[in-house]
DNA sequence: ACTTTATTTTTCCAAACTGGAAGATTTCCG
DNA sequence: CGGAAATCTTCCAGTTTGGAAAAATAAAGT
C-alpha cells in the first residue's frame, strides 16, 4: 500500500488502487485535525473516521491502529514541512545568509498558516513525556534543528543575529511564527490580529526578521556565502 | 463556600471548614495539571479526582460540574498571573519604561516556569472555537493585554522597541517566554535546553530583552516616566 | 452533650464510547 | 470472468463517561 501506509507490505500481488490513496489521504487530514485539536488521548478513532467521512474500520485496514495512524499523520506534517524549508533554501542558495534565513522564515510562517497542526501537535505531545514525543524528537525535530542551529550561529558571527545560545534564539523564532499562528482563534479576539489576512502573514514575517535579524551582512560576505570557516 | 467556589452561596448558616478549602485547592491544582495536559475534552473528572487524591463526587459538591471546575481552574491561573505582573509593575513604578518592562518580562518568565499551564491551556483552548475560549478572552486576556499594549507603544515611541504592530510584538514576547517554557519536555531532547536550570530562565529573559527591547531610553525620559503624552 | 449543618464516602446508573475483530460485500485490475 | 483490493456492516466485551442520590462522618454552634 504505497509509501503512505505502515511498513511496506512485502510483495502485494496487485498495485494500490486510486480510491485507497484517496481514503488514506482523507484519514490523514482528519487525523491531523483531530489530534491537533484534542491530543492523542483525547481523540478517538471514530472521531477521525467521521471527520474523514469514512467508516472507522478502515483505519485498522490502512494504518493498523491508532498509534500508527498518529505516526503517519506526524510524518505527513513534518515531511511536508521540511520539504517546504528545503525548497526555500534551494531557491536562495546563492543569496547572502540573511536573505536565505529571511526566506526560510517566510516559508516557515506560510507553512505554519496552512498547517497550524505543526505547532499544535508539538504542544500537545510536549505536555507530558511519551514514546510519541521521543519518536518525534529523534525522527523529525533533531535533524531539522541541527541544520538551523548552524545557520543561526553563522548569522551571529556575522553580527546579523544577536548573541546568545543559538538554540534558544532559534526556538524563539520558531514560536514567534508557528506558535503565534497556532493561537489564531485567540488572537482575533484578544489582540485584534487577523491571521486570515494575507498581509498579516507578511507583517509577522517582517517583524520576526526585524527583531531577530536586525544586523546587516558585512560587504565582504554579502556577495557569496562562506566567510568565517 | 468562600471565594474559591462557584457563585456565592447566598447566606450559608455556617462558615466553611478548613478541610473543604484544602480539598478545593487540591482539586484546582489537579484540574490545572490535567486540563493543561489533555485539554477540556480529553480530561475526565475522575482523572482529576484521582490526581487530587479525592473521591470524584467531591467535584460535583464543590464545583457543580466539569465546566465550572474548568472555569475555577482558569481563574486560579490567570488571577495569580496578573497579580504577579501587577506586583512587578508596582515594585518598579519609579524606574524607566525599559526597566519596568524588563522586570515584567522576568516576572512573566518566572511565572510561566512555575505554572506552565498558563500557556498550555491557552493553546488547548485556542485549538477550536468554544464558549470557554470566548470567556477566557473576555474575562482575562483582554484586560491584561490592554495594559501591555500601551506599554509597548510607549517603548516604541522611545525607540526602545522596534516599530510595527504593538499587539504583534507583544504576542511574540509572550510566546518567546510562556510558549517556550510550555515546550520544556521537548526542548531538552530537541535543543539541549534545560528549563529546570534556573540560569536558563535568566538566559531566556535576557535574550527576550536583548531582542525585543534593543534600544536605550533617551536621557530626557530616563529620570522619570511620561515623556510623550 | 446535643443538634444542626458541612463535608465526605459509598453505591449506583444509563449512556456513550473505547479500539479492534470478523465476515459479508462491493469495486476494480488483469 | 477470476481473484485480489478495498469497503461496508455488524458485533463485542469492556471501560469510561458525567452526574445523582443516599448514607456516613466530621465539625460547628449552642
Amino acid at each position: 500500500m504505497s509509501e503512505e501506509t505502515v511498513l511496506s507490505q512485502a510483495a502485494p500481488g496487485r498495485k494500490q488502487q486510486q480510491r485507497s490513496i484517496v481514503t488514506q489521504q482523507k484519514l490523514l487530514d482528519a487525523a491531523i485535525e483531530a489530534f491537533s485539536e484534542n491530543g492523542f488521548k483525547g481523540t478517538s478513532t471514530r472521531d477521525i473516521a467521521e471527520r474523514a467521512g469514512v467508516h472507522h474500520p478502515l483505519i485498522t485496514y490502512h494504518f493498523k491502529n491508532k498509534d500508527q495512524l498518529w505516526r503517519a499523520a506526524a510524518d505527513h506534517i513534518f515531511i511536508a514541512f521540511s520539504h517546504s524549508l528545503a525548497k526555500s533554501l534551494e531557491e536562495n542558495r546563492d543569496m547572502c545568509p540573511k536573505k536565505r534565513m529571511s526566506a526560510m522564515i517566510f516559508a516557515y510562517v506560510n507553512y505554519a498558516k496552512s498547517q497550524p497542526a505543526l505547532h499544535k501537535v508539538m504542544v500537545q505531545e510536549a505536555s507530558y513525556p511519551s514514546p510519541r514525543l521521543e519518536w518525534l524528537i529523534e525522527k523529525h525535530l533533531k535533524p531539522l534543528f541541527q541544520v538551523t542551529f548552524g545557520m543561526i550561529e553563522k548569522l551571529q558571527q556575522l553580527g546579523v543575529a544577536p548573541p546568545g545560545n543559538p538554540a534558544l534564539l532559534f526556538n524563539m523564532i520558531r514560536l514567534s511564527s508557528g506558535g503565534l499562528l497556532a493561537l489564531g482563534n485567540e488572537l482575533a479576539g484578544s489582540s485584534g490580529i487577523d491571521i486570515e489576512n494575507p498581509e498579516t502573514l507578511s507583517e509577522i514575517a517582517d517583524m520576526i526578521i526585524r527583531v531577530f535579524l536586525p544586523g546587516e551582512v558585512p560587504a565582504a560576505s554579502a556577495a557569496q556565502k562562506g566567510a568565517a570557516a
